[in-house]
DNA sequence: GACGCTACGGAAAAGCTTTTCCTAAGTCAA
DNA sequence: TTGACTTAGGAAAAGCTTTTCCGTAGCGTC
């Protein structure tokens, strides 16, 4: 291991002193023309690279930032901290990361150690939208954004996705393709996207003067499994077959086309499909694949990084709930052209 | 936002000198006990958590590593940074992450960065195994780990799975269970991966005094689709159907399991499979749930992270590759009974 | 030549902590 | 009372960088 050539090194090989090296290389101060070119020679041949940390106690400002996940192997984790750590990256940020991992105790470790490396801010993620982070942010004492997460505290920034924007625009694509009778299959009703994404299902709806079909507003686990119970169920249901159905996530879709298939349905003719999240080893693979809506995480990631940033920044941000648009992806499983 | 308590302000509330409140909190030196609670009892009430910066710059170690990813996307990547963030994180150590995101221009922004930084350690992750990390490791001057990546540089550390050994156990398995028509479906062979996991089913069928049967080693893409196509060319071959499968990837055996499904075959009456990957969202929801091989990514993580550390301890490290042991995960597929 | 102004670079201070060296006070033994 | 030893705490230096203040030299003008 190396010892990292200091700014002392510098000084002594260019024959000047310390404050003239950091003057040169940063522009300040008055240095003329050729000792400045001759100490970044120096610098360059030594390969200098100024001590971060020390300029980080002098300048007040670590630039680095903590990502403090409290699911860091759930799926929706990755395009969150990607679009966080690309924001960041961007603006020379760098990013802990962390996992809580649901520990209150591991929690407090991984703050006091990164309050003790004085990041510059922090941004809590979960697993689900509606996860209340247990966490006394004001106590902080830095600037702090929540992804994927809400706060009871007051003042909270909390940046997530819009069920019921994406819903509304699924169902919307389903009325605009002149289906009439649509269902709703939705996941656990304990789950705040399961609700959000019901509600914009049904306006979409109740804007195009229907309602939904008897019996068509299902519920049940976030699985491949409950697809399939409720294909059944709508087959053999009263009501007749749905020319439509919404799941809630590509996980239920995917088990409902298999269940229309099994049950001599065709898709999308008979019966069209449009899901939730476009996790793309599902929808792609679902057979018809799936028409679905993306909510946009990665995006939801960069927004939270950028107004981590601006807070840090001292600039004026609004707090409160701000929801990402989401992007309807076409597939074949609503039956309109292949735009994918 | 709020300035953090200095040792100044708690050596002044507590009317002694900043040495003194460094040894009273350390233990360090010659501090009277009366002087050293009054001390402590301040420090506590102001909130003081003394500032990491200032002390790795005296120490000499920041207590951070990077891990600079090359695919923060990929679905590998989430245990392997899980594994790697806890075994680093319980060793007080704060992990940077960084996407290089296969472009030379953003990794050497994040080693600048980091190296500014002055990090203890740097891991390199990427999206397949034999990935070879295009950076002179020697130049960095820290320790430096691959997980789940390879390098050509001398003196190399790479943390690898065991393909080859997966294989031969889930192979030995299907043995073991009688099965002796025994298919080989894998993913591209430009894969390193598909060519051990092959070598792997070869050598067990070797050591058991079997032969793979004609026209059944098939490669394909890491997809469903694929595994469908195999499964098509199976049933419909002159060799007659193999009693068991080994698939290259969860993804594969899933294709392959609706493919002979759809083609009248019970499984795992007729064929049993077994797969790689234990990627759950696919192998839990197969029909019949998949018996699968589990790379055991988060393990690989945790070595490849109490391996930098060693390292960074200027503990003696063998270099060369080092292979992750797997297991496997029994699931109905294979046929044995469900121990899961 | 004297005075004023500007460019230039060095020394010192500052940011925050730890460690070392020094000094004073207290205690014990002769 | 004196000398030796130990405890206790403060001042200064060190780690690495940036910034400010100061002094000197050079140049131009009167």
């Amino acid at each position: 291991m190396r010892t990292p050539v200091t700014i002392r090194n510098v000084a002594t090989e260019a024959g000047v002193s310390i404050s003239t090296v950091s003057k040169a290389l940063n522009g300040t101060g008055h240095i003329g023309a050729k000792t400045r070119e001759h100490v970044i020679a120096v610098a360059n041949r030594l390969g200098f690279r100024p001590n971060d940390l020390a300029q980080s106690l002098h300048r007040g400002r670590s630039f680095s930032v903590g990502i403090l996940s409290n699911d860091i192997y759930g799926r929706f984790t990755l395009p969150i901290v990607g679009g966080i750590e690309e924001a960041l990256s961007d603006n020379r940020v760098s990013v802990f990361l962390c996992n809580a991992a649901d520990d209150l105790e591991r929690q407090k470790r991984h703050l006091d150690a990164l309050l003790a490396k004085r990041i510059d801010g922090l941004i809590l993620t979960a697993r689900r939208t509606d996860y209340l982070a247990p966490l006394d942010i004001a106590a902080l004492g830095i600037p702090v954004v929540h992804a994927y997460a809400q706060s009871a505290a007051p003042g909270a920034i909390c940046i997530l996705p819009d069920d019921e924007g994406g819903a509304y625009d699924a169902t919307r694509h389903l009325i605009a393709l002149g289906r009439k009778r649509i269902a709703h299959v939705g996941g656990p009703q304990s789950f705040e996207a399961t609700r959000l994404r019901q509600a914009g299902y049904r306006a979409a709806l109740k804007e195009a003067g229907l309602a939904p079909p008897p019996d068509s507003e299902l519920f049940g686990a976030w699985s491949e499994e409950w697809g399939r119970d409720a294909a059944r169920r709508l087959i053999d249901g009263k009501a007749g077959l749905p020319d439509a159905i919404v799941c809630g996530s590509d996980q239920i879709a995917r088990g409902m086309a298999d269940g229309l298939r099994e049950g001599g349905i065709d898709m999308p003719g008979q019966t069209a499909l449009v899901s939730f999240d476009n996790w793309d080893v599902i929808a792609a693979a679902t057979r018809p694949a799936l028409t679905t809506v993306d909510p946009n995480l990665k995006e939801l990631g960069a927004q939270a990084g950028l107004t981590l940033l601006s807070l840090i920044e001292g600039k004026d941000v609004k707090p409160g709930i701000r929801r990402v648009p989401s992007k309807l992806i076409i597939r074949r499983s609503c039956g309109s052209p292949d735009r994918s």
